[in-house]
DNA sequence: CGATCGCCGACTGCATACGATCGTGTCACG
DNA sequence: CGTGACACGATCGTATGCAGTCGGCGATCG
């Protein structure tokens, strides 16, 4: 599917954010006609990945500081609930499930494949939320799980060995069933996903959110790349 | 735009559910061409308010009563959130935004224009987003309130006076800043909700969600106005 | 008489074509 | 030398055309 391929060209950074995207220039680097293009970029925009500008064609979104944020924010109130869904509905076949990408993820982590385990990482979520039978959570997690491996791709090296002692954890509550201690799990998952963050990138100037802060302050920040200055993109 | 066109006929009703979209009729009955058409049924798609089977066409999408307490648990998630937020962010303006909101809302139910009040519905929890300061999370929610106006038009009726009275509880405690008071009341919104849900609607059968049990167990439902008999819409 | 294979219509998915609109560069004028 | 209007090019939005595929229906065979 076109749309899956333009969606890897940005996650990946093929695409670098703030790039603009000229329907014809990339119907031909693909090989197809603009329709399906376009159709991708529609797709995608609902998604979050890129802006599409009426009648200016469509740029790579801007990860801001503040979005980073806003996106832990929602990540807090989603993967507990879908954690504690999980453990009240999952069976055996899906525990196993759970078990195998954790199995995958361990290897990944031996070879050092980052992009590998960061797939496996936005699969392990998205599994346990299949295992939460919650359709419609399913629906918002997808493209947030895939947001989420695009926005921390720079710094998921870092993370990864204690996410994934984490993840285990989080198995195991699901695996027992104990709703309560699965979303405890999920919620200091969240939190400590955000410490790590916040000390990789540099508090943002202004807290918006309180939450644990982050006492090292971090040198100069990554963020702040946005080019554009009316960013609000409310209808 | 078409898209929005398009979405109405669905949230109205006037496009049933389960009803099978030819995208050459729409567009002649929209008087466009079946460009438009398909890249709004892509869009609609990514809400949730269509099916598209590849190959086949979209068909709109059944409301179960699954996905209705499906919706449910998320906006418990993500409603107590924006209200948090919002009691965090708001400034004098937003609250003044709220409250104008609210006395469109007190006009229409004196008129008893029951769509109106509906769309008003909709308006204050997306204004409640807009002052959460969270872009993401309005990028999650926007669709989500369009939905849920769509799966409870039927019973909205019976809902709708306690509802209000809770909204003007939320926007107290939005003017005040009291973040704890504000997620409580929207914590207890959604579930008032879905208790009024259940007695206008039946208990679901199996019931996967514990939560206030609707002790009224209810007389002839409302719901089942679907035509097909195949419901499921799963993928 | 029932089941299976093949043909036919319908519709989607993609490609191509055209008109509309916006940004940009240039030229004239103050 | 700076500013404004005009015109051109680039690119989007929509329309139309064509080929591939899917489901339904009838004919043929067991």
């Amino acid at each position: 599917m076109v749309r899956d391929e333009v969606r890897r060209l940005v996650i990946t950074g093929e695409l670098a954010p703030g790039t603009r995207i000229v329907e014809d220039r990339l119907a031909e680097r693909l090989g197809v006609s603009r329709n399906p293009v376009r159709e991708a970029l529609q797709a995608l925009a609902g998604e979050g990945f890129v802006d599409l500008l009426p009648r200016r064609g469509a740029v790579v979104a801007q990860v801001t500081a503040e979005e980073a944020e806003d996106l832990f924010d929602v990540r807090g109130a989603l993967e507990p609930l879908a954690a504690r869904l999980a453990a009240r509905h999952a069976d055996a076949a899906g525990v196993e499930r759970l078990g195998a990408v954790l199995a995958l993820a361990r290897q990944a982590t031996d070879v050092g494949d980052l992009d590998l385990l960061a797939s496996y990482n936005t699969d392990f979520h998205s599994t346990v939320v299949d295992l939460s039978r919650n359709d419609y959570l399913g629906m918002l997690v997808a493209p947030m799980a895939r947001r989420v491996q695009w926005v921390f791709r720079t710094n998921a090296a870092t993370r990864a060995p204690h996410s994934w002692t984490e993840h285990e954890e989080l198995l195991h509550a699901i695996a027992v069933g104990d709703e309560d201690y699965a979303e405890a799990v999920a919620r200091a998952h969240v939190a400590a996903a955000r410490a790590s963050y916040r000390r990789v990138d540099g508090a943002p100037a202004h807290d918006r959110s309180p939450g644990p802060s982050a006492g090292v302050s971090a040198g100069p920040s990554l963020t702040s790349r946005s080019s554009a200055g009316a960013a609000f993109t409310r209808r």
